[in-house]
DNA sequence: ACCTGAACACCGTTCAAGT
DNA sequence: ACCTGAACACCGTTCAAGT
């Protein structure tokens, strides 16, 4: 129980990792690691490994290559080590993953703010969606993780204080705050892979002349309104993102939470 | 071009070519597949490969097995053939996923009538629901692929319609039943993970104290907030989902559509 | 405590050679 | 036209043996 915490410590936070790494290095009498005017010299071909330099790499593979190639085995190789070296700092793939995405959400929380809070809202959840839309894998994983990560800590803050600026009551803008992250996720993850993969695009055609040929005796509704159905572009999403923070902020107290008042 | 169409045909309905198969067979003499009594005796250790026996297949895997194990690997052994001979009937691994999704779909658009078109509307959702909260892989998978099996485009419809009947405007009617479907499908990814994962859970927690141990001087509306933020349970889906349907029954007619009116 | 090689147990997909 | 064996090019994760 307490070495798995230990362990698990490990994954979240290196520092005393590196610490036992240098106490080490020096009973080996080695040049520390954070020493680098030491080491200018013999430099060796591969710097240490760590919990950063690991998500710095994947990072770059992500960006050059896909999530798709951000494996075990490619991030090892591009670190010059072994698979197994990695799993001192790293839990598994998803976490690596996890990890990878909450350090592209970082600038997200710097959006500016807008006009009014409806406008300033809509903003950050645009730039929250363009991170995503731009790795829609990794949209499609953060649905599945329960995202926990600083950067997402402060958007939720940020989204909270602009719902209650807007009006919403308190228990309305703390659901209301999921609803809209979780929707902004989705539509990114959906239109992400749209974009990307030819193979959905394809999927979409398919998807527009069956909406398009539907038989109008067994799907009545759908082959009356088949263009509003497939109409879309900007305004649409919009037109979404009014609709929940309208919502967010004239949505009547949650029944529950007015029987447990205290 | 028209070979490739052809072998898209075949990846859609299988009927034409079990027609060449059992073409095939006669002009070899053997008894046809068709006629399950002239096998009844030297009845052949495989059935015929196609595309139902296929899902068929693969629906008992992910059963029995989970998604994990819904592979071409793994449904060819169990057909007792090698993988290569799927590609026949199948376009690839996404493709065999997607139509083993509305195969499971097939229940939900049988979902009775409740009291009236909203209560109707929500146990239709959760119906749709139910089915991806199972399956949670799945429900991640719909969101990449855009679908469009029959039993996803019935639901489309029995959607539009409890709209429609809550005064809904055509053209809100027809944004909005993408923003129900894409909500319920994401909610399904979500939460299924949730439940079926050991490692998610843990992250769950992890979240949780994140949330209830937020400094109030960086995080102040998540600190403020933290019990309603995590506070949950059934009423919680319920509110998100009449926020959604309210917004739909409500929601101004787009503006685009006002403009393009013909 | 970290790092590593090697191994285990898998994947999807393609292709040439069958029937 | 379908079916197949074999191959190609990968995966994640674990474990014992290093330093």
């Amino acid at each position: 129980m307490a070495a798995t915490k230990a362990r698990l410590v490990t994954w979240r936070d290196n520092e005393h990792v590196l610490d036992e790494h240098v106490r080490y290095r020096h009973k080996q009498g080695m040049t520390s690691p954070t020493t680098p005017r030491a080491s200018r010299r013999e430099r060796p071909a591969k710097p240490p490994l760590n919990r950063p330099g690991i998500i710095e790499a994947a990072l770059r593979i992500l960006r050059e290559e896909g999530l798709g190639k951000v494996t075990m085995r490619r991030i090892a190789a591009a670190l010059d080590t072994g698979p197994a070296s990695l799993y001192v700092y790293v839990r598994d793939t998803e976490d690596l993953h996890a990890q990878v995405l909450d350090a592209l959400l970082a600038p997200v929380g710097a959006t500016p703010r807008g006009q009014g809070w409806r406008d300033t809202l809509k903003g950050l959840l645009r730039r929250y969606m363009d991170v995503l839309l731009a790795y829609p894998e990794l949209a499609r994983m953060a649905m599945s993780t329960p995202a926990s990560g600083p950067h997402y800590l402060r958007l939720t803050d940020q989204i909270l204080g602009l719902l209650l600026e807007g009006g919403a009551s308190d228990h309305s803008a703390a659901w209301a705050v999921d609803l809209l992250l979780l929707y902004a996720t989705a539509h990114a993850a959906e239109h992400g892979a749209w974009k990307a993969s030819a193979r959905a695009q394809a999927e979409m055609t398919a998807l527009a002349s069956a909406v398009l040929d539907a038989d109008p005796g067994v799907y009545p509704h759908v082959a009356r309104l088949s263009k509003s159905l497939m109409a879309g572009g900007p305004p649409r999403l919009d037109w979404s993102l009014d609709l929940l923070i309208s919502g967010a902020v004239q949505a009547p107290e949650p029944v529950t939470l007015s029987k447990e008042r205290s």
